[in-house]
RNA sequence: GGUCGCGUGGCCGAGUGGCUAGGCAAAGGUCUGCAAAACCUUGUACAGCGGUUCGAAUCCGCUCGCGACCUCCA
């Protein structure tokens, strides 16, 4: 197996991987907290960490990917403990119990992820399903000194533990001076000693709808902390790649590896991942409404595909979102426009037309062996590289292209398959496939007929092709030319080739 | 205000000391009944100003512009 490298957020390096069980892989990712319908910026870093998981598999790794569902103790706002969080908000506002919130959500989730094709996780922990294991935690912080309570909450002592851990602040580049400076401007800091620490647990009021018992009496787990619990839980407390979303770094990932620190006295993660954000229009996608234009800078992804965003122009699928997705590298900042998905759409059809001319082909004749056959596997072999390097699925796109090139060339006639090995030629079949639906995750969306109606729309496909050649023979460019244009008003391309035509569905 | 990051050709977006990124768009050509598709050819881009170096988009400094985090967000 050829070496992987993954940049680490903790260390700012790009590290060799290798895994903490030689062959096994614990991967855990943030996953949504379910209060709300998830928009595209939260489908690109659950997409992002997909094309992770796939690839750890492509190369062999059994992996066990771990993704929690949040259903408690979210808090909203600043440090206000006597707010109500996320989810009793949602609950109180659609008139539902927190279970039936989480629940509604969480099944949109499911569905979203299974639109972007994202493969469902090895464990989906939630945690309402973990709070024995989170107040265990919360138990062994306060055991080693790392936490106090107060009036029926505990606190996480994080001046304590930042002064006898240097490990503090490294992750976001915070130092202990900075947070006690921040400490002066706000409010609400209620039995907190200090402003940098966070709850752990805190105390239920008469009107909190999610309440469980503790040592401490009647209340709930804080945000970071089942995190911390349910990483440690599946994955044991040193595992190797946690991922999530840029922002989550301070102060959620921060304060988790504190946790996991004070109670368990080591660092939890060998590998941190941090994807970047999903802009629109060059903004942050947030859910939050813009107090200027008092509209929130988002999109949801049904408004996408049906076209309903007042950002775009006509409705894209959810495959070319994704592809989309993939011509940018996961840290770096992709930008939502309509100009530059429209782009996306025709480098999507491209690719997909490319890997069915492929795996369509059939070699014949002799090899002819020439500098074509180098070529080829140079650029099978670059793209895996490529994807060795900290997951460059751009660049690694880029040499899927040449190859489309070169398969067009084959298929056109300009060049000859035999220019290449019977064993490259099967190879390349192999990869291209490999590349473009195990690890890229996309689907084809460009073939007519779905799976159920394909017979029938084949038949009428095959039926109404022989008709226009037939009219094409006896020069009747009138008949064939309103088969062409009506198909096209339904969608349907045409496209004439050396051997015939072929047809596809454009969206 | 503090911390961090970024600024690449018409657009998107890789690259991070010398080696063609790629996609979309555009122009010309080949093919075609016409078109579409496909194929071939065409762009010496790296915010600005200095510096280091044989050599910089890539390293350093300054200036300008943009973004993220510091409060819930993937």
């Amino acid at each position: 197996m050829n070496p992987l490298y993954i940049h680490d957020s903790l260390s700012g390096e790009k590290k060799e991987f290798t895994p903490v069980n030689p062959d096994f892989v614990g991967l855990y990712v943030c996953g949504p907290t379910v209060y709300s319908d998830v928009h595209l910026g939260n489908c690109r870093s659950f997409t992002s960490f997909d094309i992770v998981y796939r690839y750890l598999m492509y190369k062999g790794y059994n992996v066990r990917y771990v993704r929690n569902i949040t259903d408690a103790g979210h808090l909203e706002g600043d440090a206000d403990i006597n707010a109500d969080d996320k989810m009793a908000k949602a609950a109180k506002a659609l008139k539902l119990e927190p279970m039936e919130v989480a629940h509604r959500y969480t099944l949109g989730f499911h569905k979203m992820m299974d639109v972007f094709n994202n493969l469902p996780p090895s464990v989906e922990p939630r945690a309402t399903g973990h709070i024995t294991e989170q107040i265990r935690m919360v138990q062994d912080i306060l055991k080693n000194g790392y936490a106090y309570e107060v009036d029926g909450s505990v606190y996480f002592d994080t001046v304590k533990f930042a002064k006898e851990n240097a490990i503090y602040g490294e992750l976001s580049g915070r130092k202990l001076d900075d947070l006690q400076a921040e400490s002066r401007e706000l409010k609400n800091q209620g039995d907190k000693r200090h402003s940098a620490d966070f709850a752990l647990w805190i105390k239920a009021e008469p009107t909190t709808l999610q309440v469980w018992e503790s040592p401490w009496g009647l209340g709930f787990p804080g945000w970071h902390l089942e995190c911390s619990a349910m990483s440690t839980k599946y994955l044991g407390s040193e595992f190797d790649i946690h991922g999530g979303g840029e922002d989550l770094k301070f102060p959620h990932h921060e304060n988790e590896i504190a946790q996991n620190c004070g109670a368990c006295g080591k660092s939890p993660v060998r590998f941190w991942m941090h994807g970047n954000m999903l802009l629109l229009n060059g903004k942050k996608m947030s859910k939050s409404i813009d107090p200027e234009t008092g509209v929130s800078n988002s999109v949801m992804p049904d408004e996408l595909f049906e076209g309903k965003s007042p950002f775009f122009s006509k409705p894209y699928s959810p495959m070319v979102l994704r592809f989309l997705m993939l011509q940018a590298h996961y840290r770096s900042p992709l930008d939502l426009t309509d100009e530059g998905i429209q782009a996306a759409e025709k480098g999507y059809i491209r690719l997909m037309e490319g890997q069915r001319a492929l795996a369509e082909m059939k070699y014949e004749g002799e090899e002819a062996l020439t500098s074509e056959d180098q070529q080829v596997n140079a650029l099978m072999e670059r793209a895996l590289k490529d994807m060795d390097d900290d997951f460059n699925v751009p660049k690694a796109l880029a040499s899927l292209f040449v190859l489309v090139n070169k398969i067009n060339s084959f298929k056109s006639g300009r060049a000859s398959v035999n220019a290449i090995s019977k064993e490259t030629f099967e190879k390349l079949q192999k990869f291209f496939a490999d590349f473009v639906f195990v690890i890229f995750g996309l689907k084809d969306e460009t073939q007519g007929g779905d799976e159920g109606s394909s017979e029938i729309v084949d038949g009428l496909m095959e039926f109404i092709l022989e008709m226009r050649q037939s009219a094409r023979a006896n020069k009747d460019w009138g008949t064939s030319d309103k088969i062409r244009d009506t198909l096209n008003a339904l969608k349907i391309q045409l496209k004439d080739g050396k051997d015939g035509t072929t047809w596809t569905v454009n969206n």
